[in-house]
DNA sequence: CCTTGACCTTCCAGTAGGTGGAAGGACTAT
DNA sequence: ATAGTCCTTCCACCTACTGGAAGGTCAAGG
């Protein structure tokens, strides 16, 4: 199978299907021509790395949770180890994108938003003093 | 003033100071030595930069930020569309990490996490039928 | 005067995960 | 023969830095 056909029935384009090969993710066959020939397994692999992809799964987690899709041995526990630590790391990046959005609507609120210079969001941008006491004490920022 | 110093009150890395004279964020001035030589605007700068940075605007958004900061003229509706198109952003990313965190979090909880093979996560990233009916409907991945 | 150490300089490379484009070979249809 | 499409490799670019090497500068101590 070539490539342009792989990439239509995988969804992935043709360049992330070559990069993955590189970073050896897959290992296609040659034709003599010099074509990659990819098997159907490798299809579904190249599936496989998509969906995992799209749930957020780091290239190297692919690569660990390809080896545990291909091992007719391996324990859910494993799958699930992997899973939650990335589910947790999401779940880290919401709250400090919460904690974000609360601060930045809180400025957008409560700038005007005229013809005048004067603006909530300037001055908490502003330094204020340097030195001395913060105007963001720690803590604040994520 | 050295970028030891400035790096020290600002609290951004000298790493990073450079590399915002790079981009033409600061333009210090250089002594004979060949050391930069920065003013206390150019301080001032760095630590607008460093908090809007935290703040998540991205290094073009600081750059108008910036030019904001120093216009006098300025219109607080300028710096307002600004902070709400990040802050839609924001709120956006979070909405994506949410829905991918539900779909984790089902996937995690369905998986018993034993020494079986037998694994709901592992089918979800199982390619089932690539040219049929598809197992994750348009729209739910984000 | 020399050395040590802290500080400064530039430049190159790498991070994550691809994407865009150029230059050129291969295949298919007319 | 030629046009058009597909394939190949390679190099550069994206964000926003960060790490490290090689080397110049400065202040203090012996």
């Amino acid at each position: 199978m070539n490539i342009g056909n792989v990439s239509e029935q995988s969804g992935l384009p043709a360049k992330t299907i070559r990069y993955y090969e590189d970073i050896g993710l897959v290992q296609p066959s040659r034709r003599e021509n010099g074509y990659r020939d990819f098997a159907v397994q490798d299809l579904h692999k190249l599936a496989f790395l998509g969906r995992a992809r799209s749930l957020g799964f780091g290239i190297e987690e692919c690569r660990t949770l390809l080896s545990l899709y291909e091992d007719r041995e391996r324990s859910s526990a494993d799958v699930k180890a992997i899973a939650q630590s990335h589910l947790a790391r999401v779940d880290q990046k919401i709250e400090e994108l919460q904690a974000l959005s609360a601060t930045l609507r809180d400025l957008v609120v409560r700038c005007h938003g005229d013809d005048c210079p004067d603006c909530p969001i300037m001055d908490d941008l502003t330094p204020s003093d340097l030195a001395g006491t913060r105007k963001h004490p720690a803590g604040t920022t994520l």
